[in-house]
DNA sequence: TCCATATACTTCGAGTTCAAATGATGCGAG
DNA sequence: CTCGCATCATTTGAACTCGAAGTATATGGA
């Protein structure tokens, strides 16, 4: 049967993006912070626009303007009006922003969710789920 | 870099699992459910317990608690009182849940999600995922 | 120049999710 | 038998998600 592994290898995807998610929810409460906003903060490394942001992200715009809305709030980001588009802003982390986005770097990279399979293993995946998404 | 694969590896699972919601969310919106309803009504095959329930959507119980209220509400399944085990309870499709049951399947089934992949690299991925996720 | 279409951001509603707390029941160790 | 701990289901609260609708700006072509 076809839909056989069809239906395993979702249910594996499903658990392991959820796996994905408890480590940042984990890292989320040591820093006091919810869960999109540290994938947020993960992202943002330049000065860059919501929009691609929320590409980063893989989300919707609307999400984006969200989480920005509470790291506005906390003093982490900055809005500006963007240089040359008018429509669009520029997110800037502020200082106290860069602080917190090295906690959550730092974190985040104290574990690896691949460890379980070897360097090859790992660019197979890779190779297999970019046929998947494209 | 080792950061550098494990970071597109799990921004491609997020999307390929986003790719799978999409398609059920889809499904939903045909039928007039909700993509919860969809999942749950998928897995609802034999008469089974909630926490089986919450197993099988790889989810908390008491989002399995959540769906089945709206489902009850809808008259799809009933909760009768567990044959053996007073704290549990066994979730039975209605009749009418019974059809629209058979209408999720036919329409999730109408679209596989893997058909990107040939079937030696389908198992070569469900073997890769089943081992991150044990 | 002016219009049509596309894009950036935002607001809003409905539905989901997890996690923690609660009450009832099961079950094994002593 | 009974005490202590595990398990089933549920409730509740905070946060997240999508998608649709609305406003402002951009951009290409008549």
């Amino acid at each position: 049967m076809a839909g056989q592994i069809d239906r395993e290898v979702c249910n594996l995807a499903h658990r392991f993006v959820q796996k994905l998610d408890a480590h940042v929810r984990r890292v989320a409460d040591e820093l006091g912070l919810t869960p999109t906003q540290v994938v947020a903060l993960r992202e943002l490394s330049d000065p860059i626009t919501a929009r691609e942001l929320a590409n980063r992200m893989a989300c919707e715009a609307s999400n984006a303007t969200f989480v920005l809305d509470r790291l506005e709030q906390q003093g982490l980001v900055e809005r500006r009006p963007h240089p040359t588009d008018r429509r669009a802003k520029q997110i800037v982390l502020t200082p106290a922003g860069e602080r917190r986005r090295a906690d959550v770097l730092e974190r985040l990279d104290a574990y690896s969710p691949l460890a379980a399979l070897s360097r090859t293993q790992q660019t197979s995946l890779r190779d297999l789920l970019r046929a998947l998404v494209t």
